[in-house]
This record gives C-alpha cells, structure tokens and sequence, in this order.
DNA sequence: CCATCGTTTTACAACGTTGTAGGCAACGTT
DNA sequence: AACGTTGCCTACAACGTTGTAAAACGATGG
C-alpha cells in the first residue's frame, strides 16, 4: 500500500505538517525532529503524491514538449535535449507527437495543456497564430518560426540568413544550377517558406537567377520525401549540378536517389542539408548541412518557459534567437 | 481564469454533482438538464482538473514509455508506435529517457512512477530483476528480454533464433568468415548476449568454428561505435568477408568505415544489421536487417498494461512474444 | 388521496497535500 | 518580572473532483 503524510507523521509522532515541511525544506525544524521524520520517510519509502500536491500549489512538475514526429531524427535529438536542460529545474518532460496534424496540434495546446502540465515546449507545423491566440491558460513557448509573429515566447534560427549562406557556399564552391528540394504549400511549413527565400536571395545576389524548375516540393519532409523529389528533378532532365535540401532526411533521400542514378556525389552533384542530424556525420559520403545549436535551442525554450512560469505572465513575448554554424562535409567537396 | 466544475454548475442552475455527472457520462440526467449543463460547459471551455480527477479516483490517465535513448532511431520509432498504440485507449503517454543508467532507470521505476502515472512501459537497459522487485506500485510492461525471468509482464522477441537466422543467412549466401560487432559485458545488454548467442549457434551448426577474433565489443550501440569497431577489425588484420552487427546504427557506423578503407559492400564483405530502423532502407547501400515488429511489440505492451490495470494486479506475469522477419537489401547481395 | 417505486438531483465527505494562522516554549531585553 | 522575539510545531481549511447516501420529484396503482 502506497504511504501518506499521514502514515510517516504517525510512525515519528508529528503532526502531517511538520512532515510535509520536512519534505519541502522548510528551516525551522529541530535536526532531531527532522532525523526522526527522516527516518520514518525511508523507513516506510514515502513518495509525495504529486497530483495532490498539484491541486494544492497549482504546479505539476512536468512540462510537455510537442513535436511533429518522434522518428524525424532531428526532433528526437532536440527531445534529449530539451529534458536535459529540464531535468536542471527538477521537471519532468512529456513529450507528445502531434504528426503535424492541426487538430492534434490544436489537442495539445489546449487540451492535454489544462491541468495536467505547467508548461509547454511547442513546435507546431500547421497551427496558426490564431489557433493560438484563444489559449489563455498555460505558459507555452514556440520552436521554429512563422512569418507571422503570435502571442508567445519564442526561439528561433534566422532562417533565411542561413540558407542564404549555405546555398552562397554552394555558388562559391562553383556551382551555378542549384535545385532546391522541400518546398511546400504556403499555408504548412514556415520553415520551408524562409528557407526557400534565403535560397532565392542567395541566386539572385550572384546573378545567376531564380528558375523554378529547379525547386521541387516535398509533401512531408522524409528520406521518401527526399528520394522521391530527387528522382523528379532527374527525371524531368532539368540540368543540375548541386542541390539544397531543406533538411536532412530530405538529403539522405535525395544522396540514395542520385546514388541509383549512377551519379556521384559530390563529383556530379553536391548535396547539402539542414539540420545536423546524426546519420548525416555518417551517411556515405557525409553530409554538408546548417548545424542549428540544438543544445541552446533546448536551454532558451527551458529558460523562456521558466521565467514565465516565475514571473510575470502577462509580460509581452519575447523572440530569442539561436546561432547555428555550417559543417562543410564530403558531399560539397571530393576528399 | 481556469473554469471549475462548480462555476459550470453556477451557470447552468445545478448542482456540482450533476455536471461531475453530465461530464463522466451518468445515464440519469434528463435531457433539458443535460443540454443546459453541456451548453454552460461549452461556454465556459471547461476542463476538467486532471489532478483533482487523479486524487479522487486514483486514475491519471497518462502512462509513460522509459527507453535509454530517444535518438536512437529504434526507439523513436517505437515511441511512435506506443503513442498511437496508447490513443486508442485514451491514454496520453509520457516518453521518459533513462540514459541507460542505473540510477536513473531506479528513479523512473520507482520514482516517477508514483502517483503521476497509472503504468509503465520500459525498457531497460541496466537495470536488473532485483531492482524491479522492490516495487510494488505501478504496473509495468519490459520491453527485451533479459536471460532472468523479473516479477513483470514482458513482450520480446526471440533474439537467439533471429540472430541464428541472419547469420545463417550469411552462410547460405557463402560467407565464411563472418565478424560479430557489439558484444558487451555480461552485466549490461542482455541483447548483446543473446545475439551473440544466436551467431555463435549458426557458426558451429555449419561447422564453421567460433573465433573470438571476429568478435567486436562496442561499449554503446552508436554509429561511432559501430564505426570504431568495424575500424578496430579492420586494422587488426584478421581476415573477414561478412559483418553481423547487433543493431542497424551500428551497422551503418561499421559501412562508414568500410567505405572509408575502400572496401565495397557487399562485394568484398557483406554487412547486416538488426532492428529495420528507417535509415537502413535509404543508406548506400541499403542494409539487411532482422525487422522485429514494432507496431505489433508496442500493441502487445499497452495490451498488457491495460489487462493488468483493469484486471488483477496480482496476476502471474506474462511474457508475449512478437514475430520478426528478414528483410534482405543491398548489403548482403549485388544489385 | 396515499403508498410505492423508479428516476433525477443533491449534500457531504474524502482523496493527499500545503498555506495560513496561531500556540507554546525558550530566550533575550527592558 | 514583564515583555517581545524567535524557533518550532500544530490545527484547520482548501485545492477540484467523484462515490455514497439520501432527499426530492413524478408517475403509477390501489
């Protein structure tokens, strides 16, 4: 039978209180009192009831942290990091898969949110600003960017910077027909939409023009997704001698498919990723990609998440931006 | 502000109980009380209090996963599964990340578990049968298997015979000298012995001979050290023209080095894995591999659970098996 | 019109915890 | 000696919910 206050006060012959402060820290308790209490608490191998102990302080302990897709590499590695930098403030992570889905998404933010969480780490793929604008209840800071700015915390890469560099290195690498792969419809994937624009930023500021027979869409952003898109850019015989994935497992997908194709890479065609995940440090050959800092991704959304829930909530949002470097790899340069 | 049952009963002229009622589906409502109340309840989005709903009824609602690592593919894929799995029974899982140690697979079994979540599905990796003794709270389902029978339900697969198999599929193919990567210390991975286990029976039953040369430990199960292995046989100059790794990141690590010595796969060694993670199907070249069912492992385990929430707890504990199957790609036979 | 019975609704207590307010010693200060 | 201060401890109430028991209601039959 699981143990109470009740149960260790009886067996040290206090009051419930005095155990509860015993548990809690409190200073002014006798060391004798608090080595009987002690006592009685291993003895009996009490553990706090944390559900009451939420209906009482208001605070659970657990924060969520909702992603698109578990098996996306890149989110489970942001998950490691994430109850990392969690596990510094003593709380534990649920983390929860929406599949992108809206309406999931919409579950998530406000559903499993009531009561159950103090706080959530959400990188939403189709909710909009105003899915979010009707949660008033619980702290929640945002991953990843849209163009439209909403109502809560934020941490975010520069998009737009990024690919703008890395697509700069391709041409400076002497590269002129640049495909570009994971496009999507304006109204999903933010991410898609700035990294396309860096892309055409980067073309049109070494004069080499935007063609768009050279940006092929990607409904989700899988090694499938990736191969698939790959096999249309070759087969649609446009010309191609590099191509910038927006993401790794695009990448992956796009280096099997060039791979059956009897093209090499990076002699016939340079491949570069977003991301860093790592089967990229090890795929054949490896990859060059944008390395977002995913540890300090994980550290600000834990510490936004943090003063909100210490300080004020009402204060007005903040937008925290992270760094990210290139890793330049054998898929953009022969050995 | 967060709405209560009682502000709902305020609203809609009625008492606390009845909209407790109206909520957790009572027959005995008449339908005009029950409209007002459903209708108050949609005005105010009220949601009940988890934690209040827990403490009174001793059900969360929530059950947690625990694996050692959420960036090994295997487990992100399983964590998928287990999610959908648990959806079907309105449970929301917790996905918890043990790291492998000890210590802190102690904490998730006995620690977590209290009071925040009503069952546990776990996968431990250093944890032995006596440290799940002691704990008597939540029911728990073990996903692998370890040679000692523990106190609880259990889903594996049968690692010896599938170890046996591929490797005997090795032989078929008329490999001779077939390395082993990812022995471990008895005292951890259970897996790893198994596994052995199952290589070392095909290798006699051909009248092959074991050769503890041929034998690589790897301290994790990473593509490094799959990669550092592979390396470490390589240099040692003992003579070899297949690989058997015991997980599929470590045989993508082993493929790296062997691409990096200049050595073709599988034409000068052939190369398989185990655990059919995503990326085996897009490296270069794709990877054989033992497919364990994931989705059928993850069904099983919330199948367990629920049996043993809703029936008794004091129940001898099961042991289901899931199938597996071969899945031969490039690694093992030109294209 | 009353007794009976099933349906619908309610009051109350309890789940385990902690904040508040207060009491009792022991101590130091006037 | 009286007083305040401090340290330690306790009783009580409350968090939001649901199970129990019982009350109120309405319909039926005698």
């Amino acid at each position: 039978m699981r143990q109470r206050l009740k149960d260790v006060a009886e067996r040290a012959g206090v009051s419930v209180k005095t155990v509860s402060n015993v548990v809690n820290g409190y200073v002014h308790v006798r060391p004798d009192t608090r080595a009987r209490v002690e006592e009685a608490i291993a003895e009996l191998n009490y553990r706090p009831n944390l559900s009451a102990r939420h209906l009482r302080k208001g605070r659970t302990g657990v924060i969520a942290l909702a992603v698109p897709e578990l098996d996306i590499p890149y989110f489970a590695e942001l998950a490691r990091y994430v109850v990392t930098a969690a596990a510094a403030y003593g709380w534990t992570v649920l983390i929860d898969q929406t599949g992108g889905r809206r309406e999931q998404e919409r579950v998530v933010a406000s559903g499993i949110t009531d009561h159950l969480i103090d706080g959530l780490i959400f990188s939403p793929l189709a909710l909009t600003a105003e899915d979010l604008a009707g949660l008033d209840g619980t702290p929640m800071v945002l991953l990843g960017e849209r163009v439209d700015h909403g109502p809560a915390d934020r941490v975010v890469i520069d998009n737009v910077t990024a690919a703008r560099e890395i697509t700069s290195q391709l041409i400076q690498l002497g590269h002129r027909r640049i495909a570009a792969i994971g496009s999507q419809r304006t109204d999903e994937g933010a991410s898609a939409r700035l990294r396309l624009a860096g892309y055409r930023d980067a073309l049109l500021a070494a004069g080499l023009g935007y063609d768009e027979t050279l940006v092929a869409p990607a409904p989700a952003w899988h090694r499938a997704d990736g191969a698939a898109a790959m096999r249309g850019l070759l087969t649609s015989g446009v010309r191609l001698d590099a191509v910038f994935c927006f993401n790794d497992t695009l990448a992956l997908g796009a280096l099997r498919a060039l791979h059956e194709a009897g093209l090499r890479v990076p002699e016939d065609v340079a491949v570069v990723g977003f991301d860093d995940i790592e089967d990229g440090r090890f795929s054949i050959p490896t990859l060059t990609t944008v390395a977002p800092d995913k540890e300090q991704i994980a550290r600000l959304a834990v510490e936004l998440l943090a003063n909100r829930l210490d300080g004020d909530r009402a204060a007005p949002a903040r937008e925290l931006r992270a760094s990210y470097r290139l890793e330049l790899r054998e898929s953009t340069q022969p050995r």
